[in-house]
DNA sequence: ATAATTAGTACTAAAATGGTCCTACTTTGA
DNA sequence: TCAAAGTAGGACCATTTTAGTACTAATTAT
């Protein structure tokens, strides 16, 4: 249940082997023997990547990737965004309305919250913490509170 | 990004339905009217929640469908595992440990983390709020304030 | 020039998802 | 006892998503 794809996780991972080395312009083939993601792969979402704003490339020789900003400064959400776009926990939530019943809509709308809460959260887990590489505090608790809070909120008619 | 699937949408409608009217036994085909969810779509639906026990069932003649329990003592992660399984967020996660890079695991240590926390969020969510039967009145935000502030606590590009 | 490297696009294979259909079993009531 | 109204269960198919591959063009340091 709520998971997020394959080939995002991979990005993350990519994303995190850069993080460790901020300084260095990394290849693409250099990522894949460091990960064990097949190259293909790899040169696609690096691609994808550097579409969203996420890495910076240098062509040519001596060419390669590198994070576009500090590892701090790149949150989660940003990464999910980058490769799943901002899709709502349910198509009822941003699509086309087709629920006609109120219970439809009740439903929907606590759907929306919930998903918001979590989208926040994800906002403030950046990449630095993914990588490991900056001691995380705690944080996750208010998240709970967070979600809690979002959903009792929720009900309400229109 | 991170969606729950429609036929887990449509099971939670159902189940609101069917927490509207707690002692009325229901059939499949009144809940289809009644949600405009295609029927064979709805008995498929019905047939897996009474096979994870959230609905009681009684065949023949003025049978029908209803809640095994109060809508208050139905989590909204009970009705996602009833679904779609305790599946986790990424394959890593609950998988064959395949991540031989450090970085990997990190990674997916977080991941699970947040995996977690909304886990525990989604159990403290009843099918009771998720009907609006709880009603908490409360005055809410709008959504676009609360994404407001969302984005601007958010280190992410522009 | 040439080798190394990213950029872009198009394609294919595989899997998940959503949905339908058919048949068997159960209960009620005439 | 039989027929009707229901659910139970599973097989099945179509569509979409996802994952991965291949190929060609562009770019740059030496």
């Amino acid at each position: 249940m709520l998971r997020i794809s394959r080939l995002t996780d991979y990005a993350t991972v990519l994303l995190a082997a850069l993080a460790g080395e901020p300084q260095r312009v990394q290849t693409a083939a250099a990522l894949a023997g460091q990960t064990g993601i097949a190259l293909p792969t790899v040169s696609k979402l690096l691609k994808e990547l550097h579409r969203s704003g996420l890495v910076t490339s240098t062509r040519g020789l001596h060419g390669g990737y590198r994070l576009a900003r500090p590892a701090a400064q790149i949150s989660a959400a940003a990464i999910l965004d980058a490769l799943e776009g901002p899709v709502a926990l349910t198509d009822c939530a941003a699509g086309h309305g087709n629920c006609e019943i109120e219970e439809n809509c009740r439903v929907g709308r606590v759907w929306q919250r919930l998903n918001l809460a979590i989208r926040r959260a994800l906002y403030d887990i950046s990449l630095a913490q993914l990588a490991g590489l900056d001691a995380p505090p705690a944080r996750l608790p208010t998240l709970e509170r967070e979600m809690k809070a979002a959903a009792s909120r929720a009900p309400v008619r229109s």
